[in-house]
DNA sequence: AGTCGCCACGAAG
DNA sequence: CTTCGTGGCGACT
């Protein structure tokens, strides 16, 4: 099991409504790599079953989607979380550290 | 093997 | 805002 698919395991425990960030999914892979997890959720293979839309920037920021920082799958991320009853705005998470799964 | 070039990031200036 | 460090991976040679 390579580091990618680490990463998609943890991302797959995220539960409807919260949010994680790149930073702790790789504190809990025993790593500093925040920067490798971003590229492991870009290559996901399936976008519906693991939700990488629950994972944010350690400061709040929603960051990217489907391998853009900004465009209509950013909008499109943003939607789901809304969805999910995550309240976004400006582009940041609102009560984040409410919202925050820490695993 | 090694190198090089990404990055949905983070911290510091 | 801007750099700068950064880890792991894929695509090369």
């Amino acid at each position: 099991m390579g580091f990618d698919e680490r990463v998609w395991a943890l991302i797959e425990r995220i539960p409807r409504g919260r949010v994680t960030t790149y930073k702790i999914i790789a504190e809990r892979l025993g790593s500093k790599a925040y920067r490798a997890v971003g590229n492991a959720c870009r290559r996901n293979p399936n976008a519906p079953k693991i939700p990488g839309h629950r994972v944010v920037n350690s400061d709040g920021r929603v960051g990217g989607y489907m391998g853009r920082t900004s465009g209509a799958q950013v909008g499109r991320k943003i939607k789901m979380l809304r969805e999910e009853g995550v309240e976004v705005e400006g582009g940041r998470v609102l009560n984040f550290e409410e919202v925050l799964f820490r695993f």
